[in-house]
RNA sequence: GCCCCAGUGGCGCAGAGGUAGCGCAGCCGAUUUGUAAUCGGCCGGUCGGAGGUUCGAAUCCCCCCUGGGGCUCCA
């Protein structure tokens, strides 16, 4: 996905044509809707939004309505003016609309409150507009949503309406047309056209993944393990169900209890298990454990569920039933910034293979409310800072976002309309040995409590392959691909040849299908390109006789006739470089 | 959870009170073809589910289910 131009000049006049046009906006809509009362209108990266506290929602056609009287405004060309005005006065304008008070409340005392003007509406805003109405060249209004003020659904639900504007009709509809071929990319729509995967009401949020997507959720499984050789882990299997007794243990219950699904069998509670951790920590606790052993590493490729609210669901990237790369750690507190360190390299790696190149790290800090004592926060913090600046890794720190039983690093990729997903983590945590009264013996023969550190590095699979899936338009890389090469029969008398070519690839490993439909190469290719398969093998009667076949490339077209060993070898070579 | 929108054959869509249609896919037949769609025929839908209004409901109303857009990028 492009990145968006980064021209200082540029990004302020957006901002300022988008802040105008919402300004234009609430105009439109109290000429409509006298009593409606405005709350806050801000600009968004491409484009802007305006809440108000209305008697009712917005209906399309109102919208229809409002966009005309936008037009309207903009045509006449009011000028933008502002003013400041004293606070007391400020309170006064606004005493009928609780919002713009509880605004005009929140602003430091001695900072300027300003008012803008245009036309005949007015507004209390901080400033950055353009010169006049007319310079907003061109705006549409997106789609309306109810929203809570100030987000917490405790508070009574707003309106909201979204628009985008642009200083040209060209820039308009560059972005909307950006905007559709995004929807193209969409994770679920080609989940269905590539069958790899599909949800149904007796599942909610929860997916079926068909045999093509099977075959990408254990690639990407296989390719973990392979990490996990060479990084040291341990792979581990634990129970779906446990007792809520357990649960109640690791603070889970407590905690979590909303978002678990509990069942009662026996008279006795169960719950269905949404974080591995607890069952790590009795397979830790079954056995004494020296230093020696440290740092141990389960990993667990366990099924989750998540109860999350029916609001939140989305496609693959938030869903109720799915497994992580999960694992624990559990070192000694002077491990720290090596186990760190370490699952950074993995995670680099393993994104290096993806091409996510677009990464954005958040170093969460102590929160408030938090476990375990300073001298631990500040060792922590510090080893987690410093592997950050080790890796050359650029990262956002975020005070008080830490978890309350541990600081943690978090990594960010966007899906195809740039909406961010956290995919890796690394937490810290101070509290689950303390529960489940994990020791170790240290060299001096005296017990001592290890560091648990819980991590991911693609997340949640579903996730991780929703995210996927969009980056590459469904264009996966070879060695994830469900099927690597479509052999294509020109003719009938080509058909046990391309059979015997086929046979050669799954012989070495590679997953291959013949398309002996009854159409015209022509039509497999096209059949292939767009089931985005890396390779298309065709065998004519000249290929059959020279032992041959014409390889074609998803990308790139046609590569000649070439020995079928060769061919073989090449598509190895290139599955086992994941290149 | 809350607000709005939507649910029609496997998929993408049309139909907006008079009893369901198109394209693709699938199946059958003809064709045997050199790098993104050969032609013809056939099959396929209790219109998400349950109520109601009506002589008559895919179309209107109510409830439920599922999906989608959103729910601090703060004047």
């Amino acid at each position: 996905m492009a990145r968006r131009i980064a021209d200082p000049a540029l990004i302020d006049l957006r901002k300022r044509i988008r802040h105008s046009a919402a300004h234009v906006l609430a105009e439109s809509v109290l000429k409509l809707f006298p009593q409606a009362k405005p709350t806050i209108g801000p600009p968004t990266d491409d484009g802007f939004y305006y809440d108000f506290d209305v008697d009712r929602p917005f209906t399309p056609e109102d919208i229809e309505k409002i966009a005309e009287l936008m037009r309207v405004s903009i045509k006449a060309d009011h000028r933008f003016e502002e003013s400041e005005i004293e606070r007391s006065e400020a309170r006064k304008r606004v005493q009928d609309n609780p919002y713009k008070l509880e605004i005009i409340e929140g602003i430091p005392e001695g900072e300027k409150i300003t008012f803008a003007r245009h036309g005949d509406f007015v507004d209390l805003c901080r400033g950055g507009h353009v010169r006049s109405t007319g310079e907003i060249a061109a705006f549409k209004l997106l789609s309306t949503a109810g929203a809570y003020w100030r987000g917490d659904e405790r508070n009574r639900m707003l309106q909201r309406i979204y628009g985008t504007a642009w200083e040209s009709g060209e820039e308009l509809e560059k972005f909307l047309l950006q905007v559709a071929e995004a929807e193209k990319r969409d994770h679920r729509r080609l989940g269905t056209e590539l069958q790899l995967y599909f949800f149904d009401p007796s599942a909610p949020a929860s997916p079926f993944f068909l045999p093509k997507g099977a075959t990408v959720y254990n690639g990407l499984i296989d390719y973990m393990r392979q990490l996990y050789r060479k990084y040291g882990y341990q792979e581990v299997i634990t129970p779906q169900i446990l007792n809520v007794d357990l649960w109640k243990r690791s603070g889970h219950y407590d905690n979590y209890r909303e978002n678990m699904f509990v069942v009662e069998i026996d008279e006795r509670q169960f719950g269905v298990k949404p974080m591995n951790c607890p069952a790590h920590a009795l397979m830790y606790a079954s056995t004494l454990r020296s230093y020696r052993d440290l740092p141990i590493r389960f990993a667990d490729f366990g099924r989750l569920h998540r109860y999350e609210r029916s609001g939140v669901t989305h496609g693959l990237t938030r869903v109720r039933s799915f497994s992580q790369d999960d694992a624990h750690i559990f070192c000694a507190p002077d491990q720290i910034g090596s186990e760190i360190s370490g699952f950074i390299s993995l995670l680099r790696e393993a994104y290096q293979a993806f091409r996510f190149e677009e990464l954005r790290v958040a170093l969460s800090l102590r929160p408030e409310k938090r476990v375990g004592g300073e001298e631990i926060w500040d060792r922590a913090e510090v080893a987690l800072e410093k592997v950050l600046e080790d890796s050359g890794l650029s990262f956002d720190k975020m005070p008080g976002e830490g978890a309350f039983y541990g600081p943690k690093i978090d990594f960010f990729v966007p899906d195809a309309i740039g909406r961010e997903w956290q995919l890796g983590t690394v937490q810290l945590d101070f509290s689950l040995s303390e529960r489940f009264d994990l020791e170790f013996v240290a060299e001096d023969g005296s017990r001592q409590r290890p560091v648990v550190i819980h991590r991911a590095a693609l997340g949640s699979l579903e996730r991780f392959i929703g995210v996927l899936v969009e980056h590459t338009a469904g264009a996966l890389p070879l060695w994830l691909a469900p099927v690597q090469a479509v052999v294509i029969p020109i003719t009938d008398r080509n058909v046990s040849y391309a059979d015997e070519v086929r046979a050669k690839l799954a012989e070495a490993g590679l997953r291959a299908e013949v398309d002996r439909s009854n159409e015209r190469m022509n039509a497999k290719i096209r059949a292939a390109q767009l089931q985005k398969v890396p390779y298309m093998l065709v065998i004519g009667d000249r290929e059959q006789a020279a032992g041959n076949v014409a390889v074609r490339r998803r990308a790139g077209g046609d590569l000649g006739a070439r020995p079928v060993d060769k061919v073989v070898r090449m598509l190895s070579d290139e599955v086992a470089n994941r290149s």
